[in-house]
DNA sequence: ACTGCCGGTTTTTTT
DNA sequence: AACCGGCAGT
């Protein structure tokens, strides 16, 4: 194949001739002997069993600086995979750091779906169900776009779309996917899923893809794997080139990855994986810990490498850790070691409900940065991280923090690229780009208003369907027969003119992408659209498009920017100022923070109970699994918490401590008294419920197993039987408060702090916070600055 | 064709 | 509590 004359291949100066000059590899000092067998064990199949914190992208780095520095590989030649972009990123910076200044990029070091778009691309005709195939173009849908498409579909089965919905159906077809099953090669069993119609619809999902030239994000594994076990000449080429392989995540693996891995690795078996068993969290999108469990017999002759120092936490916090994951089945074990100073006991504590929780922990964060904490001392918030089980738990916090000013950064949270102005926007581009693409059409031409209704769209879609051609092509068509009225009618032609030229810039060398896009936004009517809206969030909106124009400054081209945001869908971040962060559990993988806060840790919150009825024991074992990955992140102190109440669905709940709480080795963890027992308030209403004086609490919290004993999970249970929290309750002053405010009025609200009343309906106000906007019942806030009425 | 109201649903984790 | 989708009124 001349797959090997790529440019891409030729990335570096030829490294070889540098090592021969080169004096013994410097980059190879203060590496453990273990980790020096993991890097210098280079070929035939080795697996990397690394704990937590015992330097894994160290010596992983270091392996690739390694086989380029003895010539064993050219940058090209080295396959490199992990499963987050960023992983990738400090990769590629790492490497870079050990090999000095002129290393040429790693060009098939990213993720597996990166590098599996970049493989399909060059063979896209190839993919196909015989009457249609790929081309080169390819788009790559994203979830929402995947959600609508097959939408389309049930409602083309004449499916009621309560009863079948699409969501669900999408999550079918991932699990599918992941598991490499192909519409032709569904087990029976599963064709009849989703009420007799699974089998079916997916079929019919994938043909509408190919007529789309689209793909979604399962697509790009399991189209590599059926491209590459259909075209072994494709494969051996890869096969080829790729003379090492490098996984990162191991135990993350879905079927469809370790069938990649393994076709592309059987020939030369140059495969070195990565990974620890008690760390994988993924199940729930198809990772098999098998995968990593079964290595030694898929790869006959393995070597395996354990790293086993832990360069990361305490002793206590190790062995806190290393306690609980011990409840655990199955694992292929390994024991953690390290040499620092013992630290202080992971910290337990209870709390009346999520939002002491939040207040507590804000105190204590806010302890820490004034240095008010003699055994760690003065701590940077970018040391401090919050690590959830859910996504919602993050609200009690950033409520919080907001009000007390205290700064904080949501990792993996709403993202920029999935909000809606950005979506329709790069529907713009996408359809700029390729005309063809129906998805976006079917986004934007209605957006902003063009008297497009749901008959027009029909009368479109009808043409487009009989002449087998894209919706943009059946708009002229349309428009040609007669088939819109008056107003539709001129809109859509404009439309179409407009999207016609737009394209034909994109196809011109001389025309800058960055004021394209600028003007495909303006003269689509689309940035005048939000101008025009009123309702108090559209200045955000247009602030967002502004960022996305200069985001494309980085680009070459708009093609180039749609790839990248298909794929990367991450945002850098602003280093800026000192912040906390706020992130879930499975976003904090990977990384670590001097000091760590656990909260949440009650039974049907973590572990979820969703993840027990579901998957049983396997869903515990996986659960448990998280918890350990959690307290490992800390270096220096962890704190875990619970509280006994919390609001779910707008309902307040209560609940008993995490059964993961009994389980941690009691001679490593400190239970603090709850907040609040001297000075009455809910600390003594829980020392009440527990049928005892305050001080009988505190000497029973003092013996460290007081939050085991049936006693205090009677004594949750009994305080949750009360009503809700009364010191949350708002404090209405007036009978009608909606009737105080004006529009510009200053207010402040218990959670997001203080704000101004942008709009007001009803009794409902819309206000704009730092936060950014909210819609607020207005009982909840109260007027400040310069008003009379409030009586303190 | 568009707006505004009502009722059901949501919250596990993501490339 | 907040968001979304479906429905009815203009």
């Amino acid at each position: 194949m001349e797959l090997l004359d790529d440019s891409d291949d030729m990335g570096g100066v030829p490294l070889s001739q540098r090592a021969m000059a080169a004096r013994p590899a410097p980059y190879l000092d203060g590496l453990n002997p273990a980790q020096r067998a993991a890097v210098e064990t280079l070929d035939g199949p080795v697996l990397m069993l690394a704990g937590a914190g015992t330097g894994k992208t160290r010596a992983l780095t270091t392996r690739i600086a390694h086989l380029l520095m003895l010539g064993k590989a050219r940058p090209g030649q080295i396959l490199a995979v992990t499963f987050t972009n960023k992983a990738a990123r400090e990769m590629k910076n790492r490497i870079a750091r050990l090999l000095g200044e002129t290393v040429e990029g790693m060009p098939w070091l990213g993720t597996f779906h990166s590098i599996s778009v970049k493989i399909l691309r060059r063979h896209a005709e190839l993919i196909g169900n015989g009457e249609l195939h790929l081309k080169p173009s390819f788009t790559i849908l994203d979830t929402d776009d995947q959600i609508r498409l097959l939408k389309q579909l049930i409602q083309a089965e004449n499916l009621d779309e309560k009863r079948w919905p699409a969501r669900q159906l999408a999550g079918l077809i991932d699990g599918w996917k992941n598991r490499c099953l192909t519409p032709a090669n569904l087990p029976k069993g599963e064709m009849a899923s989703f009420d007799g119609w699974g089998g079916k619809l997916y079929k019919a999902y994938q043909d509408r893809l190919l007529t789309l030239n689209a793909v979604d994000f399962g697509d790009l594994l399991m189209h590599c794997v059926t491209l590459f076990q259909a075209h072994p000449d494709v494969l051996g080429g890869w096969q080829d080139r790729f003379r090492y392989i490098l996984v990162d995540e191991y135990q993350d693996t879905n079927v469809a990855q370790y069938m990649w891995l393994r076709l592309l690795a059987q020939a030369h078996r140059n495969i070195c994986c990565v990974g620890d068993d008690d760390q994988s969290i993924y199940g729930w999108r198809g990772a098999e810990v098998g995968n990593i469990l079964r290595f030694e017999q898929d790869f006959p002759g393995a070597q395996v490498v354990r790293l086993e120092q832990n360069y990361r936490s305490t002793p206590q916090i190790l062995a806190a850790a290393s306690g609980l994951i011990a409840a655990n089945q199955g694992r292929l074990g390994k024991t953690l070691w390290t040499d620092a100073e013992a630290g202080e006991p992971v910290r337990l504590i209870g709390h009346w409900d999520s939002e002491a929780e939040a207040r507590w922990i804000g105190e204590e964060i806010e302890a820490f940065h004034g240095g008010h904490r003699a055994s760690v001392g003065r701590t940077s918030l970018n040391d401090i991280a919050i690590l959830v089980r859910a996504s919602h738990q993050m609200r009690a916090f950033e409520d919080r923090f907001m009000s007390i000013g205290l700064p904080y950064r949501v990792i993996g949270g709403p993202r920029f690229y999935e909000r809606q102005e950005i979506r329709d926007a790069m529907a713009y581009f996408r359809l700029a780009v390729s005309p063809a693409d129906d998805l976006a059409f079917e986004r934007i031409a209605n957006t902003p208003k063009r008297g497009l209704g749901e008959k027009g769209l029909q009368a479109i879609q009808s043409m487009a369907r009989a002449r087998k051609i894209s919706l943009l092509e059946g708009t002229v068509a349309a428009l040609t027969a007669g088939d819109l009225s008056g107003k539709a009618a001129a809109n859509m032609r404009q439309f179409a003119e407009s999207m016609g030229r737009w394209h034909a810039d994109t196809l011109d060398d001389r025309v800058n992408h960055v004021e394209l896009a600028e003007r495909i936004l303006d003269e689509s009517g689309y940035t005048a659209m939000w101008q025009a809206d009123k309702s108090p969030d559209a200045p955000g909106r247009l602030d967002n498009l502004k960022e996305l124009v200069k985001a494309l400054e980085e680009f070459e081209n708009l093609q180039g920017f749609l790839e990248h945001v298909a794929l990367v869908m991450d945002r850098d971040d602003g280093d800026a100022a000192e912040q906390v962060s706020i992130m879930t559990l499975h976003a904090a993988k990977g990384l670590e923070f001097p000091v760590v806060f656990l909260p949440g840790w009650e039974d049907g919150l973590f572990p979820s109970q969703r993840a027990m009825d579901e998957n049983g024991t396997k869903g515990l074992e996986e659960e448990r699994r998280l918890a350990y990955v959690g307290i490992t992140r800390a270096e220096r102190l962890a704190t875990i918490s619970f509280a006994g109440n919390r609001r779910l669905y707008g309902q307040w709940q209560s609940s008993m401590p995490s059964r993961f709480v009994d389980e941690l080795p009691p001679e490593h963890v400190e239970v603090l008294t709850p907040p609040g027992l001297y000075g009455g308030g809910y600390g003594a209403a829980m020392a009440f419920a527990a049928g005892g004086p305050v001080s009988a609490l505190h000497e029973r919290a003092a013996k460290a197993d007081v939050y085991n004993s049936p006693g205090w999970k009677r004594m949750q249970a009994r305080a949750s039987e009360r009503k809700a929290p009364v010191h949350r309750a708002p404090i209405i002053i007036d009978a009608e408060p909606a009737a105080k405010f004006t529009v510009g009025d200053r207010v402040t609200h218990a959670k997001f702090g203080e704000g101004t009343v942008m709009g007001i309906a009803e009794d409902t106000l819309t206000v704009q916070f730092a936060a950014g906007f909210k819609n607020i019942k207005a009982a909840y806030v109260q007027p400040i600055g310069g008003d009379d009425d409030v009586p303190f």
